[in-house]
This record gives C-alpha cells, sequence and structure tokens, in this order.
DNA sequence: TAGTGGTCTAGACCACTCC
DNA sequence: GAGTGGTCTAGACCACTAA
C-alpha cells in the first residue's frame, strides 16, 4: 500500500511512481541540486518518500529517460549537465578533415534592441511588444559563410549581453548566457524547412541568389521549458543532411 | 536466482529480461503471433521462462518501447500491427481543407527491370548487381505533382509486381507489397537533403529549373531489420515542414 | 570493504475489460 | 466474476566504484 505521500500538491489517484518523479523533476528544477550533484540514494529517497526502492527506481528510470539525471553504476544517480551544443552537427555536415565536429567561426552584424516581433512572441509564449534583443550572427568556416542567424532575446533577462562588446561574444552563445545572464538552455525545439535564397541572403552567404536554403527555426529551452531563444539559421542546402528512423 | 535459461543461444552473463526480450523478438520476427494477436499472458510467459512476472514485465516493457508490441490494461499485450504509413505526414504538409491527413494520387511512369545501381545495392545491403525492379511514381493532389519516386526493389522477392498492370497499383505500396509478395514493411531509415530542381525533375514536378526541392532517401525495413525497398522521394521545399525536439 | 546502482523474486492489491 | 495488465512491496544477491 503506497503510504505517507509526499507530494502534497498532487492528485492522491496518481500511481507513486509518477508523483515521485514529479517531485523530483521540480525539486530539480528549482536547482536543489547543481549538475554534475549526486542525488540522494535510491535507499535514502526510499525513506523520505515514503515507498520500496524498487517505487523510487522506476520514478527515476523515467527521469533518466527523460534526459535530466544519468545513472552511474556502483556511482550514484547525478543530474545531468546539458552538453546542449546546439543542433549544428545534427542537421549539418560540419566536420574537419579527421571527421570530428568542427564549430564554425561567429561573427555578430548587428545587435539592436527592437519590440518582439509577433511571430516570435507566439511562438516563445510572450506578449507581444515585449521588449527584444536582436542579434544578427554570421558563421563561417576559414571566412567562407556557412550559416545566418537572426536572434531575438527578451531584453529584460539578457540585459548583460547589452554591455558587452560583440566582438568577444566567441563561438557559442550558450556559455555567453549561462555566465552572464545565468540561464541554462537544456532543450529546444526545431522546425526544419527550405526556401530559395532571397537576394539578402544569398549576398550574406555567398550564394547565387534563389539558391536552395535549410532554414531552422529554433526555440531554445530552459530546465523548467521556459522558452529563453528563439532563433532562426540559414545554411547551403547542400551542407545539409539530416537522418531519422522512423516506425 | 535465475533458472531455466530458456533462450540458449544466449551469452549466459546477459540478464535474464534481456535474454527473454531477445527470445520473444525473434519468436515475434518468425511469425509465432501474427500482428494483432496476443501474446501469452504475463503469468504464462513467467512460467515457460523459468522468470518472476517482475522480470517478464521488464522484457515486455523494452519491446513496447521498441514498438514491436502493444499492451492494453485488462486486455492483453499484443503483436503491434504496423500502421506505418510512409513518412509523408511527417515531412510535408499534405493535408485536406478541415487538416485531416490526405493521401495523394499515384501513378507509375515506368517499371522495368534493371541491375541495382551500386549505391542502391550498398544501401541494401545487397551485393552489387542483384537484379532489381525500378518504379518511377508520381504523386500528385488534383492532378497537381508533389512527389516523384524512384523505387528500388529486389525482384526476385517482388517478382509478383511485374505481373500486375501498374494501373492497378493504387495510391499506397506497401498493402500491395503484402498482398502480391507476403512482404511487410515496419519501418524505415531516411536521410533528408535538399537540392536545386534538374530541368527533368522540374519538369515533372511542375516547378522552375533550380526551384528548392526536398530529397528524402529511404531504405525501408522487414520487421527483422532486412532492407525491403529503396526509395528516393523529391518535393517542392515549399511544402516541406519538419519538427524535432532536441536536448 | 563499504556503498552504489542493477537484477530478480514471490507475492499483494488495484483498475480495467469482457462476459 | 474471471482474467488481464498496472502498481507496489520488502526483501535478496550481483557488479561496479572508490577509499
Amino acid at each position: 500500500m503506497p503510504s505517507l505521500p509526499s507530494s502534497p500538491s498532487h492528485d492522491g489517484r496518481l500511481p507513486l511512481y509518477h508523483r515521485i518523479r514529479d517531485t523530483l523533476h521540480a525539486e530539480i528544477t528549482a536547482h536543489k541540486w547543481k549538475p554534475g550533484e549526486p542525488l540522494p540514494t535510491e535507499a535514502e529517497l526510499a525513506k523520505s518518500h515514503g515507498a520500496s526502492i524498487g517505487t523510487v527506481r522506476k520514478a527515476v528510470e523515467s527521469l533518466v529517460a527523460a534526459g535530466v539525471v544519468e545513472r552511474l553504476q556502483g556511482k550514484g544517480t547525478f543530474i545531468r549537465r546539458p552538453d546542449f551544443q546546439s543542433s549544428l552537427f545534427r542537421f549539418f555536415r560540419f566536420a574537419g578533415a579527421d571527421g570530428a565536429p568542427r564549430v564554425p567561426e561567429s561573427r555578430i552584424l548587428k545587435r539592436d534592441e527592437t519590440p518582439m516581433p509577433v511571430t516570435v512572441a507566439a511562438a516563445m509564449n510572450l506578449t507581444v511588444g515585449t521588449r527584444a534583443i536582436r542579434l544578427l550572427r554570421l558563421r563561417s568556416f576559414d571566412g567562407k559563410p556557412v550559416l545566418l542567424e537572426e536572434i531575438f532575446l527578451p531584453r529584460d533577462r539578457f540585459k548583460p549581453l547589452l554591455e558587452i562588446d560583440p566582438c568577444e561574444f566567441g563561438a557559442l552563445l550558450y556559455p555567453l548566457y549561462e555566465q552572464y545572464c545565468g540561464v541554462l538552455v537544456t532543450s529546444a525545439r526545431e522546425t526544419l524547412s527550405a526556401e530559395a535564397a532571397s537576394p539578402r541572403h544569398a549576398k550574406l552567404l555567398g550564394l547565387e541568389t534563389g539558391a536552395p536554403v535549410i532554414v531552422i527555426e529554433r526555440v531554445a529551452l530552459a530546465l523548467d521549458r521556459k522558452p529563453l531563444e528563439w532563433r532562426q539559421s540559414r545554411g547551403p542546402a547542400d551542407q545539409f543532411r539530416y537522418h531519422v528512423e522512423i516506425r
């Protein structure tokens, strides 16, 4: 019999392992433990949640499946340090001569403040008119452009970015967000589409107008799944390749 | 203690639930039960495999995760009847006015016999020079072309297709494969890319030469993961949209 | 050697489906 | 009411890690 339900805010009819999972997830989201830190042992969790080890195990297993924690036999269960590295390597063949992934250089072409465009606000679940920081960013290998990105960030949360010289942004933005704004991207929703390059995009990417271009629209999310960043990336279609398994 | 290992061909050091899963999967692949039929109950499986119910349950759970069986509370565990419907609706926005998915009409432009091209043979793990049936197929809505497909099938397995009038192929090929060749597609590996339409493709699809086109290369697989069909589909990029969740 | 997660047991009771 | 899968228990022993 389930005893001592320890997640008072939940419907008691939910399975116990489900409630334990939700409680743990909420605690992790609230940074009760930092990334890399261990959770309490299964025995401790069982005791503190008034459940058997098997039930706790089932709860933890679903957190593993969700990518929130990681179990290492003989060591413990750890909060996953997100190695979220954008989807570049999933979608584009950016590899060095040895096949190892290569991060393209990055140049900020423009940084300004605007109201969030309607479509962006909608995708991020923000009210229209929220103030935004907009970045226009060109990424390249050895000076050859490969990716053009337009990025919108809610201004209030990302204000510190306005005070840094864009030349010092570096090749990756997400570490910057973490360092200066205390904001951690852990997942994203992306939509792929394709189009013919507009004259402006073609020029910036070094393509012919009308050449096929892949468009990746991304909403980057925090651990609690709140939208943090909206981004649209365009790259030449001939660099693009994506693999799926379906059934 | 694990007792009576019932999967003699396996390394005894593998976990029992793992061996049970593999045994069940092999039996399903060998058509011990037909799609839609129920597996034995958990209690029966536990007895016949000399394991406890919990262990059998873990094995069955992994088959559920792999999409091979389906559990219905109070009813039983059933071999999944594959509703594999190609990836059209995953990749392209083919919907009617009410938003319901719409299957495009299909016309076979050409059917002939050739040796498997090298790249196709490689993708299907066949020896180069295997004889093939090649189909060229145009799919459209109300006469407007939306997808151009080139299909290669190993001739020996699909011989009956050579004796049917291509006009009677119908809108979907996989039911045809099943009916005439006793071959069931249950999953597929696909690779997406994009290119500028060649003059020939553009003409058949009703596009301008050079317009962006999405290319989907598919290897369709049987339940035992043997390649059955190789297919390359091309469609206008403006119809294309694909959604992924990453972390 | 002590402590962790990984596997496994042999039951119990519950929720659901079907007759 | 009989039979199914769904949840849960309270242990056991094993494999692995680290001191």
